[in-house]
DNA sequence: GTCTATAAGATGATAGAC
DNA sequence: GTCTATCATCTTATAGAC
């Protein structure tokens, strides 16, 4: 990692979801509430990078202006630190899209529909994307591609994620009177991997479309999405 | 990369694709042509699971059986070996899946449907990714995690694989009449995510699906997709 | 909590013999 | 083409001072 292409990652306001408010730790109000907040900035931000292996703590350490002896005593290891990261934000954002699909169905009540579900499914995604600064965008860049890793991706993203997808499928279950398990299941891989190519933002629809398109336009992403797999959940599902 | 979960990667047996055959290196019929055959089979397969930088060339250099200095003998540098890998089966792929878009192009002349031109792009991943041996699979893993990378993916897969997108998008478009650009890339944009997680079989669906699902079904996993995405596409190029 | 110092080993790359 | 030998550097991690 020689690479300089780093501003260091400022730190997230708190905000509060639009379906339902959070505690955890105390509300220190804004940035970095302290030093092993900051370690965790950098590092989040070198790791969606470049990768576990692409960054050294020297890395981080230099980038935060502190020792790497100072990264053993919070993190204990490296892989202590990267799970550290991981870790931090997932919490919150499962909180927040159970909710959100708590709200919705209740809402909803009977009248549940597969583009409502899905909405509500992504709705977290969405706020945390545009309003969490840059540290959310780095965290989400970071899970996009343990996502895609074959080796300890699977098992990372099922530990923190599986509770709220089988919640999503419920749903969207009810939404599809009818449906087949399998094809509930296959349909939402298809979701699943446009969600994740979307939440990395790396630009790669900027450059195919020639700038017609951007990356990092999430609320047309987000629109998209909604639409285009609410459309392919009914067509694996209808048939017979 | 201390991980022995490696079982060496047997060559391909260079068979031909329905739309084509193909030229290229002399045809010596089976297994690893030479040495540097084997230790590009070798690192494809370590990076795959572990990426450029979890995977040194000593690691391949030992897996293969060879000296250290023989790989940069080769490829010069680690970046180069990495190059190596990624440039050597892009070149077929891009080969069959042009052919196989004009081939369907020429077939059904104005008689284009958005389900035909999209398994017309995905068929030639199915057949090697299930012909195609381990060596393809591996392949098809690094392409995948290549596409999530924010720093060099977008560039290189740019660069090898825009040309054959183009010609997909304008054949849909065709599929599509008064669908607009945006919504085409848009559309375009889901369409490749699913596609990526499909290639990667991380095995991340078997265990969401508590195995009814498998992610090495892949006769299965482009069927869903083909469906999934042309009603997706609908939906979203249909509005007015 | 934070730093200095340092151990113990791994890394990419090259020169040169065969 | 393939190997031996080697360098200079970078790596994670720890012990202990402040």
């Amino acid at each position: 990692m020689k690479d300089k292409d780093l501003q260091v990652a400022t730190a997230t306001p708190a905000p509060r979801t639009r379906v339902q408010g959070r505690r955890g730790r105390p509300p220190k109000s804004a940035g970095p509430s302290g030093t092993s907040e900051l370690i965790l900035d950098v590092a989040e931000d070198l790791f969606s990078k470049h990768g576990l292996h692409g960054v050294s703590i020297r890395d981080v350490a230099n980038e935060a202006g502190v020792d790497t002896a100072l990264l053993h005593y919070y993190f204990g290891t490296k892989r202590g630190l990267f799970d550290a990261v991981v870790k931090r934000r997932s919490e919150i954002l499962n909180i927040d899209r159970m909710a959100s699909l708590d709200a919705y169905a209740r809402e909803a009540g009977d009248q549940l529909t597969t583009e409502g579900v899905i909405d509500a499914f992504l709705q977290p995604l969405l706020y945390w994307g545009e309003k969490g600064g840059p540290g959310w965008k780095h965290y989400f860049a970071l899970i996009s591609q343990a996502n895609a890793n074959p080796v300890w991706g699977g098992e990372t993203m099922a530990r923190y994620f599986d509770t709220v997808i089988h919640r999503l499928i419920d749903l969207l279950k009810e939404s599809l009177p009818g449906a087949r398990d399998e094809d509930l299941y296959w349909a939402y891989h298809n979701l699943s991997g446009a969600l994740t190519l979307t939440i990395g933002e790396t630009g790669r629809l900027d450059r195919l479309s020639d700038g017609l398109c951007r990356s990092g336009d999430l609320k047309t992403a987000y629109t998209v999405m909604t639409r285009f797999a609410a459309a392919g959940f009914r067509a694996v599902c209808a048939r017979a």
